[in-house]
DNA sequence: TCCAATTGGTTTCAATATGCAACCGATCGG
DNA sequence: CCGATCGGTTGCATATTGAAACCAATTGGA
């Protein structure tokens, strides 16, 4: 996989994965491309008629998700493209999850109604909650970032 | 909290918790603002030196996280104001941990240092991963979106 | 075989968002 | 009272986005 970016453009922060993964996704389209595209959608016409977006724009971004390797490219059945996630295209899946239960919780009134994620028997995700390696939950207070890891 | 857009803005997709998520996120600063703020700051000059955003952009991304109820700005010693996270901002932890983790595997290069999350005990976060209710993991391919739930 | 529709774009132009640098008022320490 | 700090605002240039028109290649149907 391609990770560097095109020439020209840093990094918001070299050395920090959530500044590259908002580097890579963290635009109005990109991350929900990725959602309807986890969601079935293959093909341009597809995406642009679920999504509204501009169709150069969506040119834009497909590219672009194809280059960082989120998304693969190819030829289906001759007029059309499948587009389709890639393994680290489908690795969003937790990060994506994640931010639609933060949507749920903190972003509709309590009388508007919403979409919501369901396993294989139909039953809704239990919430999603990061760990430390004792099993105890953990929060931005109770956790911190160490600030480099030496490469090896 | 006020989870309405100023007027004249409609939602991406209405029913849709990510949209609405990366409406009031999706863009390039907002999610590292929370970062920075999860990691300790909390006045504009800090914010600024970290991130090395314009400051007019600064400006609107701080006054929007407050709107939004994601931020609260108070008056800190008389010339500083305190910008902390609402229960909803540290809310987006679960959040900011998935992209993180995304981005360690898949936006450095084998050989590229960056900085890790760690627990009380100094030790690496284990990988947040969704669940189903009987708790096999899931994937987009073994989850469904159900359209939309009723009022109530 | 030819025509119209579909698909996946590209181009052009206008509107919006972003970034940079200068400026500013209030506050504080000395 | 002076200079520095803090948290902005303003003006202007540039970059990104969006809407609509256009276009080439493919295809199904008359």
């Amino acid at each position: 996989m391609d990770v560097t970016l095109a020439a020209g453009n840093a990094w918001t922060d070299p050395a920090c994965p959530v500044a590259r993964a908002v580097d890579l996704v963290g635009d109005r389209w990109s991350l929900l491309i990725v959602r309807d595209a986890m969601d079935g959608a293959t093909t341009f016409t597809e995406f642009h008629q679920r999504l509204g977006i501009a169709r150069n724009i969506l040119t834009d971004r497909l590219r672009k998700l194809v280059e960082h390797g989120i998304l693969d490219r190819r030829a289906a059945d001759g007029r059309r493209h499948a587009y389709r996630l890639t393994e680290a295209g489908r690795d969003l899946f937790t990060a994506v999850v994640a931010l639609r239960q933060w949507g749920e919780r903190h972003a509709f009134a309590p009388d508007e109604p919403h979409s919501v994620l369901v396993d294989g028997q139909g039953r809704e995700l239990p919430r999603l909650h990061p760990l430390g390696q004792d099993g105890t939950p953990l929060s931005a207070e109770t956790s911190r970032v160490r600030k480099i890891t030496a490469p090896g």
